[in-house]
DNA sequence: GTGAAAGCGCTAACAC
DNA sequence: GTGTTAGCGCTTTCAC
């Protein structure tokens, strides 16, 4: 194992100080330039790299951040990781990964056995269930910084990063409106979640402001997966009166509807419009492929990673909560000529 | 901020030494047995966590293992990661991710700019078109284990964990002709890249052992999109004989060939059989389900990390190289009575 | 079986 | 502007 280079080695073969050494390498205090330039010029050449564990250890800071997330395997939130380890990497942050399943015993669990002292901050989307969110308040009154992203808990102050349901899903009843469609229903998610509630009430504002009614039965609250809006849609065409279009609180449950559609020959667009929510790539996969509202995955882990860095950098930094805009992406779904 | 409780702390309040109390935390040496329990109970207690940086410094090790993948925004490689956080989070571990976009430039700067102390052995899926791997024989010749995971470098003498593709897709074929499919074409990935040739002579092996002969044009060498596997199939169908049944080399090209097969209301299945690879989800969302060969992605990401702890932990560990099979899963596109 | 002390690589007072 | 020194939390000889 080929020993690594360290300031001490520099320090001897220039004939100075380590001190020296380490002050020119992070440009702190008044070096000689001449001699600074030395330094650099053989820390280059021979390749050195400061020792994470030292600085962490004399500092106090490790150049880690830790992200709990509730699972990667999706296009969303292996997205928003994407954005996390770009910011990350440009900031010479390492970032230090937890999978809670979205179970809120292990996010509990790996809160309780996270090493603090190896972690700088913490970037976390709250299982779902997880109703107690003590375990974060006490990393934080620690002095350990978190952020939220996207799954935030409410009651705790501190930054946090979200994405525009609201607006998203006015828009995209918006969209649904100007496509030509006026009987729109929602496939909702389960009642009591904070961004179902909020799309569900982008879908009313929006038809308010248009002057469009809807009718009770044509709001349906089941889960989120595409057996659901399978299953809902099915509801919805056996009612009194079909609606003509369909907005899905996800892509999945967009999914769902359009087989359903299918399997009893409506066409979709020309006689039944279908929306979703977030943008999975399998929008475009699908035929006709779906319209949507792309959620800013992405942006969300890089803005959460930056505000993270903030946090660190500043001991004193204000808690800011930032929400994202989505985007409409129209496809063939919504398409009446489709 | 909290002062987090050290083994000084402890040590102080039992009147022992820091070394009883290291000695006794980490049940090395004779620590006598009585006070040992007091120690863990007083740990136990005060909730110690050892400081990384700290063991880090002083045993030349770090609890951290890189991690460096093209992307993870696929279902694929999202599923590795999740494997092989769940082995790296049991045996405390830390995993630090590098993504390199699939960039053999960036992958180089990743490596280049890694910092080796904080690592202690790396897990990597090269970039395709990596053409020279001589960064990761440096890494490795300066002592840190590096163990590669479905897309490995060839000439390299370390681990390797891939998947069967050349059984996979013997068996995927096999499975073809079980079915009463005896045309049989396969769409593959662009020649000279060594899974896609696994999965070519698999197919070529199956049809050999069922004396069933293929067609020179029934074998296309295009690229891995949805596109080129709808360009491939409709090609296939322009051809002066038509098979009766496709395998793509993955499930975006199968994708791609069902929607050819759709467009020109060849029934799916019954007219035609489609194979895929892989097991994305989607196989299950679209419509006839997707019949394909389901890589063992979590094992792989599990596998791998399991054997490069060995790496770390025995000096002289023997490079393995892990074969894990796929598996496959029945669907409605290979179903004749569909 | 246990303690004292040196040292891992680096930073930060403090002197000069 | 630069060197000396102590110390971050832990492990590890080396004594006893």
């Amino acid at each position: 194992m080929a020993h690594a280079v360290t300031i001490k080695d520099i320090a001897k073969i220039l004939n100075v100080s380590v001190s020296t050494v380490s002050r020119a390498l992070r440009d702190t205090h008044d070096v000689n330039k001449e001699t600074k330039e030395r330094i650099l010029a053989l820390a280059a050449e021979l390749n050195y790299k400061p020792n994470f564990n030292a600085t962490g250890l004399a500092q106090g800071s490790t150049h880690n951040i830790g992200v709990v997330l509730p699972f990667i395997t999706n296009y969303y939130f292996s997205t928003v990781i994407t954005g996390i380890q770009e910011v990350a990497y440009d900031n010479n942050y390492n970032i230090i990964l937890y999978i809670t399943n979205d179970s809120p015993e292990r996010e509990l669990s790996i809160i309780r056995n996270l090493s603090l002292s190896s972690l700088d901050g913490l970037l976390v989307s709250v299982s779902s269930n997880s109703d107690s969110c003590g375990h974060f308040q006490e990393i934080i009154n620690e002095g350990t910084p978190v952020v939220f992203i996207d799954r935030v808990a409410r009651n705790i102050d501190t930054s946090k990063i979200m994405q525009d349901d609201y607006n998203g899903a006015f828009e995209a009843v918006e969209h649904l409106i100007e496509q030509g469609y006026s009987k729109i229903a929602h496939i909702a998610g389960p009642k009591g979640l904070d961004f179902t509630e909020k799309r569900l009430n982008g879908y009313l504002d929006a038809l308010k402001k248009h002057n469009i009614s809807t009718r009770e039965e044509w709001i349906i609250y089941s889960g989120f997966s595409q057996e659901c809006g399978e299953t809902d849609t099915i509801h919805l065409l056996k009612g009194e009166q079909r609606p003509d279009a369909i907005f899905a609180v996800n892509d999945r449950k967009a999914i769902g509807a359009m087989l359903a559609l299918k399997k009893k020959h409506i066409a979709i667009g020309r006689e039944m419009g279908v929306i979703g929510f977030t943008d999975d790539p399998i929008c475009e996969l699908i035929s006709p492929s779906l319209t949507t509202i792309a959620e800013p995955a992405f942006d969300i882990g890089r803005t959460g990673c930056e505000l993270l860095l903030k946090h660190i950098s500043k001991k004193y930094f204000h808690p800011h909560e930032v929400i994202l805009p989505g985007k409409l992406i129209a496809r063939e779904s919504t398409m009446r000529s489709y």
